[in-house]
DNA sequence: CGTCAGTTTGAGTGCCCTCAAGATTAGTGG
DNA sequence: CCACTAATCTTGAGGGCACTCAAACTGACG
């Protein structure tokens, strides 16, 4: 039941929260005239980094995960996307990243031509352009913030709280964290390796910070021991 | 004449970039009707991190450096702004960062109350917060790109990389490349130590990808050495 | 029940962080 | 112009953490 991204996906990330306040969601104003929805399997890529890029997503429900392959053939996930995150191509040509269901997803595609920059003018397709790249931005700095972390146990038990707070937003339980990724995906977002993203989860579930209660189901026991994590934890 | 981020700037970083293609920069078009000049000498402190947020900022001319201090005290610089870069507040009432000039630098101050958002319709001012977010979204996808590396030599000489590509942007001489910044600065962007970052750079200099002309002024002499460095380099 | 992907645990090594001191440079005032 | 001071940069020694390689374990699925 753990689908890992398959390499290959890119540094457009979608979302990592949802857009900001001044700009409130209106999604049923932007689905019916430009976009379609559409459900996919998890596993589903959705699209191929340097693809020609023909739209922008929405998700709407599951779990969609964008990674890149550095020129060094390393690869990194840039995003987790979740219900509201806007990911794909808003400008460029090409799509920078793939991106790809991790869980069964729900999307709505925003095609290009449909939308094209600045050729249709108008409140709505401007609140489109404005509410997809702040989710892009906040995604982005979300993970600046996650990789910032120095040792790997502080990585592993910010990305635990950030998931948390995720699932707040989009008013799901925020306790049993569900984790739907891979450890390989969760170790190239946060740039450690999936052991030592293993053996953190372990010292922390025998800390008693945690309680996992199947790999991919984790209970936050001490939030406040969680995000006091020094170096050298 | 090396200045140090002082303690304490955030989250809100606003360019690693020129604009994409779609949106074109038209500056002149900008600057008249809402923003009004200004010149900083190096060091000057533009905002603070959690002050009221009356401002969105452009640098016209020199370096300015965002930064940001967690809520366990460790700082974090989230960007190096250049010619075009924007940062400050677009939406939020907060800085989430504060912005400091590293070199003396001219800064256009868009004033919130003059453009506020949505309150002034028209094709100017949404270009204006479009351009803004792709600014701000790109300096924090660069920097993610940048703090993937794993070991430290490899984020050195990503980030020499980048700031010989960025100095080619804005049509700056792109080989001896300029650091305007401190080891400070350059080891709190990239989530590592002075130290390291000093040793990274002696390492690649007796190695002969680098040419350490000054401390602050090195050439880049083997450009594939270093973007194909290792792991463990 | 066998296979396979994913996860966990183990042992060893190397990198990087910490602490510390010396070298270099910029700025200031005589 | 030079000496002095302070800030920044560099280099060194030591130890801990994380990466690498490897193998065992778990759970899902046919």
């Amino acid at each position: 039941m753990y689908t890992t991204l398959s390499i290959e996906e890119s540094v457009r990330p979608g979302g990592f929260g949802a857009p900001a306040p001044l700009v409130a969601l209106q999604p049923e104003r932007h689905v019916r005239p430009f976009g379609q929805i559409e459900t996919v399997p998890a596993g589903h890529r959705l699209y191929m980094q340097d693809d020609p890029a023909h739209a922008l997503f929405r998700v709407l429900g599951g779990t969609v995960g964008t990674s890149l392959v550095m020129a060094n053939g390393s690869r990194r996930v840039t995003g987790f996307l979740y219900e509201g995150d806007y990911f794909g191509s808003i400008f460029s040509d090409r799509y920078r990243c793939s991106a790809e269901a991790i869980t069964e997803a729900t999307v709505v595609r925003y095609n290009r031509r449909a939308w094209g920059p600045r050729d249709v003018p108008g409140a709505s397709q401007d609140t489109l352009l404005l509410e997809a790249l702040q989710s892009e931005r906040r995604t982005a700095e979300e993970h600046v913030l996650l990789l910032g972390g120095v040792t790997a146990c502080a990585k592993v038990a910010a990305f635990l709280l950030y998931l948390s707070e995720r699932a707040a937003r989009r008013g799901e339980p925020e306790n049993p964290v569900s984790i739907p990724m891979t450890r390989y995906d969760i170790a190239d977002f946060l740039g450690t390796t999936p052991e030592s993203v293993s053996r953190c989860l372990t010292k922390l579930n025998r800390a008693g910070a945690i309680s996992m209660e199947t790999s991919d189901t984790i209970a936050l026991i001490d939030r406040q021991t969680l995000s006091d994590i020094p170096r050298g934890y």
